[in-house]
RNA sequence: GGGCGGGUAGCUCAGCGGAAGAGCGCUGGCCUUACAAGCCGGAAGUCGCAGGUUCGAACCCUGUCCCGCCCA
């Protein structure tokens, strides 16, 4: 079973990986297991939605986190499930129904729900599916769903218990309305966009007929409703004026000017203001402050009531230009004036909400919030990154109540009864009487409750909450929390202040935010500007894994990022790249047995690939841990391809395919080390690339059984710093230098890769140490193939005539130009060279003269400066040495 | 108006006190029996601007200019 010829075609085999992965049950997490749990549940998407970019960035690194820990040897789960997404999924059958030539209100509640739940069976775990195309490694058994029997059940108790502690109540406030879905809505649901609109004058008549006040408005209808004009009570213009009244000009009734220092900045416009506490936020508090009338003058289609006189039935751009028209006639209008202001609309369906007073049923926030904050503060939660935090305090800090109660039928129905006595009830189950009155009959509240109520309750309601079941116990509370930051507010906080109510316990232990995924211009993606891109094309051709990649390796920081697909293409390239590497191994391995890993390495580059894989994993699991995805895919990606394809494989050639019986001792250490360092490489790769690791490492031969029934299941990597050697580290990279200086050399003049080049190291004295081992026949050999040269030791004062001498480490280096040696270009280039190593010792000497570097810097940092120095004045004297050698050929 | 990010090589981004990095792109050379989806070599940046702190600043502080986001 190997990989032989087949090339790189993920599209042949991650969907058989994925049901691998399901028939062996790796997924799965036990209840009660005595490992240590690890838990995320997932950001449940909307069932209305499709797969886009954000949702497999949100998969890549929770999936990437999951499958690290699982592979830690944790108890590890991950739960699947998805959101009934209240409005998105209404308005979806709705317009469904709308095409049949009908609607919810003919058909009727009851066959409307059933409508829905049809589409959802039918639709619905689209989105649930499409993860899988991901890579997602959930526990499917434990899926859920915001409407399940149990999360419904959790969402009664958790608003019976809310209403029972006083944190529930119903009350007729001023709530964002959106006419289009005829709904309240929370005011996290209000988009608000800079708007340049006008901002209209028009002067009220004072009712004694002893003149006018001039009041600027963007929305003049809303004049029909106005209760009063307000002042700035210190302002010298109006100073009289308070307390006489007004002579409604289209409307047969009179109100008073007053004084509010709160609402009117005198700066602003005319210093006097319109107030209409029926429909403005802060008008409405106006009203409250000085005892004015509340009159609605729109109703829930955003059309004028009969409080508009003539005006009535019109809806809000007919009723305004009617007005500004009436206006006009009466000569009272004072002229326009352009200006920006924010128009709230509703995130769903873009209508521009209104101001509505209406009876609603609200939680109380406070109360919840402040244990939400401590849990922060105190770092029982702790939210990265970190610059969060801030934000999270500010919105809580400053947080009003939250109006849960939706005109929709698909949701939570609200558990609240009213009996013809008055009596409201509360309560988990129906009720079959008033308990006040005990007449039966009661009749339930109509509404349902923001979708959003029921994802606050997600980390325990999908565990099993209010029981305390064993999932609940083992996974409770949950581990990370992974999602992007602008559901912070919405989600987040809320699971938060509901997690803590309900259990005493946060519902997490960390939270980790992620960026948005931009387009190429740096514009967030969306379905009607049509710059999305979509996920799963982009797997259909480049591959899950180089998505995965690419996602993980832009996640930094929960910064923003531009996705540009030749990343992606990048990435898949890399994918490529291991998985030639790995048939390049299991080929050079041949079919005899792999011996054991020896606990001792004789060969020079299997000590420094163990030494390197052992940084590597290192690095990787420190980044893994602190959720720096970025920095574990570069330290997998460049160890991957520069250090073990591009030096250690190209390193063990000579000894792999050597065939001689004196080397067959060298040959089993070097099979031995490739095939670890290869097997553990695929280990430490997984999380981000698990189709690919995994296709890879069920090929792998083993000496007896695998160690595991899938990568996705086996240990990662630990570390282990026996298997560290500093100093097989810079021999190592000795060699790589003076690789490097060969080629550079054959580089420069255009030396065929055929020709094979006779290449001296001058045996100076500074470099003494690295002479000792460098010249053994052995080394000399492996690193000459390296650059297709025959090397050799010369003293130093051998006759280098004619050779282009180079520098690696401290150790000069020539390389025979018989006949093509063009001295001006290794003039230049000598002097190039000099001239970087004579700035670089400036630099040193200056940092070294200065007496306060010496006395206040660290004596380390010094002593590496003293290092870099004599390192550099070595070189320099080589470097010089060669121009010397070349003048003498002129 | 308040808050938070960002401005580093042509592009996309790491680095956030010890003296500039990656990938892509560009460029010169190679079909070398794992990979041309590849290999080898190379060019390229007064780290937005101005002050300050420090022995030392892309990194800390102050101011300033752009860009983006959030809240009001």
């Amino acid at each position: 079973m190997t990989i032989g010829n087949r090339p790189y075609e993920p599209e042949s085999f991650e969907s058989r990986i994925y049901q691998l992965w399901l028939d062996r049950k790796v997924f799965e997490a036990r209840d009660g297991d005595e490992r240590p749990p690890f838990c995320i549940v997932i950001p449940p998407p909307n069932i209305t939605g499709a797969l886009h970019m954000g949702h497999a960035l949100t998969a890549t690194i929770q999936d990437t986190i999951i499958r690290y820990h699982r592979m830690l040897g944790e108890n590890t789960l991950w739960l699947p499930g998805s959101d009934h997404a209240g409005i998105a999924t209404q308005m979806v059958v709705e317009r469904q129904l709308a095409k049949e030539g009908t609607n919810r209100h003919e058909l009727g509640r009851e066959s409307f729900l059933e409508r829905v739940w049809e589409w959802r069976k039918q639709y619905g775990s689209r989105i649930t599916e499409q993860h899988k195309s991901l890579g997602a490694s959930v526990d499917w058994r434990r899926e859920r769903f915001t409407l399940d029997e149990g999360l419904s059940r959790a969402v009664r108790e958790a608003f019976v218990r809310l209403w029972e502690d006083g944190l529930i109540y119903r009350a007729e406030r001023l709530i964002q309305w959106c006419p289009r879905c005829r709904t309240a809505l929370s005011d996290l649901e209000v988009v608000h966009a800079e708007t340049t609109g006008e901002l209209w004058s028009f002067a009220y008549p004072l009712a004694d007929g002893s003149g006018e006040i001039v009041v600027a408005t963007t929305r003049p209808e809303t004049m029909l409703g106005d209760t009063a004009v307000a002042v700035h009570p210190d302002d010298e213009r109006y100073r009289d004026l308070v307390g006489k009244r007004i002579k409604h000009p289209l409307l047969d009734r009179t109100f008073p000017i007053v004084g509010d220092a709160i609402l009117v900045d005198p700066k602003f416009g005319t210093g006097a203001v319109k107030v209409t506490p029926a429909h403005d936020p802060n008008d409405f508090e106006c009203g409250r402050r000085n005892g004015l009338a509340f009159i609605k003058m729109l109703d829930e289609d955003a059309k004028v009531t009969a409080a508009g006189g003539t005006f009535a039935g019109l809806d809000r751009q007919a009723a305004r230009e009617a007005v500004q028209e009436r206006l006009t006639e009466l000569g009272l209008f004072r002229g326009t004036k352009e200006h920006l202001h924010a128009v709230g609309r509703c995130q769903r369906c873009e209508t521009v909400v209104e101001p509505l007073l209406s009876t609603q049923w609200f939680v109380k926030m406070q109360p919840l919030a402040e244990p939400a904050l401590a849990a922060v503060r105190d770092g029982r939660t702790v939210i990265l990154p970190e610059m969060w935090t801030k934000t999270y305090f500010h919105w809580l800090e400053e947080i009003q109540d939250w109006c849960v109660s939706r005109q929709l039928w698909w949701g939570h129905r609200i558990p609240a009864w009213y009996c013809a006595c008055g009596e409201t009830v509360v309560a988990r189950t129906t009720p079959a009487a008033c308990p006040k009155c005990g007449k039966p009959g009661l009749r339930q509240d109509e509404d349902v409750l923001d979708t959003w109520f029921s994802s606050g309750l997600w980390p325990f309601s999908t565990l099993g909450w209010p029981e305390p079941t064993p999932a609940f116990r083992t996974f409770y509370p949950t581990s990370v929390m992974e999602t992007g930051f602008d559901i912070l507010f919405f989600w987040v906080a809320r699971m938060m202040m509901m997690g803590l109510r309900m259990t005493g316990e946060v519902p997490f232990r960390k939270v980790v935010l992620h960026g948005m995924v931009l387009d190429a211009q740096g514009r967030k993606m969306s379905k009607t500007r049509g710059n999305a891109v979509d996920p799963l094309e982009v797997t259909a051709k480049y591959g899950t894994d180089a998505l995965r990649f690419t996602l993980a390796s832009y996640s930094a920081q929960g910064q923003s990022m531009k996705l540009d697909p030749k990343r992606i293409e990048g990435y898949r390239f890399f994918c490529n790249k291991i998985w030639n590497a790995v048939r390049f191994m299991e080929t050079a391995l041949g079919d005899d047995p792999i011996p054991p890993l020896p606990d001792h390495r004789t060969d020079l580059g299997n000590t420094w690939i163990l030494h390197r894989l052992d940084e590597t994993t290192a690095a990787v699991r420190t980044a893994l841990d602190e959720f720096r995805l970025d920095e574990a895919c570069a330290a997998l990606y460049s160890f991957t391809w520069h250090e073990l394809c591009d030096w250690y494989i190209e390193w063990t050639k000579p000894a792999l395919y050597a065939r001689d019986p004196a080397s067959a001792a060298h040959r089993d250490e070097t099979r031995a080390v490739l095939r670890h360092v290869v097997e553990a490489t695929l280990r430490l790769l997984h999380p981000v690339v698990p189709f690919l690791t995994e296709e890879l490492w069920q090929t792998l031969p083993w000496a007896g059984d695998p160690p595991a029934p899938a990568l996705a299941a086996a240990t990662y990597p630990t570390v282990d710093t026996s298997r560290r050697s500093p100093e097989a580290a810079s021999r190592f990279q000795l060699l790589r230098d003076l690789v490097g200086t060969v080629r550079s050399v054959r580089a420069e003049y255009n030396i065929p890769p055929a020709t094979r080049l006779d290449v001296r190291i001058v045996k100076v004295p500074e470099a003494a140490e690295a002479v000792g081992w460098l010249l053994a026949p052995e080394i000399l050999v492996r690193t000459g193939n390296l650059c297709g040269a025959d090397l050799r030791a010369v003293d130093p004062d051998a006759d280098l005539t004619g050779h282009a001498i180079g520098v690696a480490g401290k150790l000069p280096v020539a390389v025979p130009l018989a006949g093509i040696v063009d001295v001006a270009a290794e003039r230049v280039r000598h002097d190039k060279e000099l001239h970087k190593v004579d700035k670089e010792i400036e630099g040193l000497e200056k940092r070294l003269a200065n007496r306060e570097f010496i006395a206040k810097a660290p004596a380390e940092v010094v002593e590496e400066m003293r290092e870099r120095l004599r390192h550099a004045q070595d070189r320099r004297t080589q470097i010089a040495e060669a121009i010397n050698r070349l003048s003498q050929l002129v």
